[in-house]
DNA sequence: TAACTTAGTTAGCCACGGCTAATATATTGT
DNA sequence: ACAATATATTAGCCGTGGCTAACTAAGTTA
């Protein structure tokens, strides 16, 4: 072990609860992210993200995404009247965007490391929203480097 | 790209259904983990593991703690009566020891690749609960060839 | 157009994991 | 032993993100 603080607890207790906290507000973000993402798909496949459509690549009920569209117009990420088309605006674009680029650079970098494509795919799903800007430039060296 | 659905909303459905839920059951066992490994660190380091201790590192308030430690009591992580000291189960040091085992292989990794130490057991935190045991060995692997 | 079907929303429930304020128990020091 | 302090718990609030049931709007088709 290169750490030097390899038990957890002998580290200076503000760095600790610093980590924790991080994890907290990353979780909070993270269905923002994953709905941003999974709208600029959609529309991109299929011209528009209706909620049911939504709703089925979550696995979730849909007045559970109509309650999260909630939340992500109140953050601005979408447009949506009742009962009318969902539009990303010009920041949910761009989190889309930065979220599919996170989200293919930990794919690809798993994939370049050995993992089967499959297992890749799903293990991206949780680890992209809690890999900091060094490690995903490090992730996107080393799969430029190795893989495709 | 190697991968042949690098467009998410390509793929099965309930493939991707599958890993929203994955990832979604993996936030459930996330907070259970979090405490399981730190009382273990406490009680290692201090002889045992208060609600207060377990507070200050987390960075939460006690009555939170107290409320969390009624649930790992329910699933039989830990020992623990009102007012008395905090003991893990069998099955809690079981947990305990994994998670510390996957957390430490994570951080090395990380370190292994690249990652300052810092920013390793920053994102370890955050990672370590979403990474399959493939994804982890390939981890150990590349840690033993390359890092300490 | 009217009836039926599909999609979307609203209302209201749940568990979770935060919080503060108030209370109860332990511990410590005189 | 008792008072003061420190620790732990309880009660009760909040927002999140699940759910079902009931209702509303839109779209389809006879």
């Amino acid at each position: 072990m290169t750490n030097s603080h390899s038990d957890p607890a002998t580290r200076p207790v503000e760095d600790q609860v610093r980590q924790f906290e991080s994890v907290r507000t990353a979780h909070q973000s993270e269905m923002v992210e994953d709905y941003v993402e999974l709208i600029a798909d959609l529309i991109h496949l299929h011209g528009s993200a209706r909620p049911k459509d939504i709703a089925e690549r979550l696995g979730v009920a849909q007045p559970t995404v109509t309650k999260n569209l909630a939340r992500l117009k109140r953050e601005q990420m979408i447009l949506h009247e009742p009962y009318r088309s969902i539009q990303l605006t010009e920041e949910g674009r761009q989190l889309a965007a930065s979220c599919r680029k996170r989200h293919r650079t930990v794919v690809a970098f798993l994939i370049a490391l050995g993992v089967s494509s499959k297992v890749a795919e799903h293990d991206a799903e949780g680890i992209e929203h809690h890999v900091s800007e060094e490690t995903l430039q490090v992730f996107e060296d080393f799969a430029c480097k190795r893989g495709t």
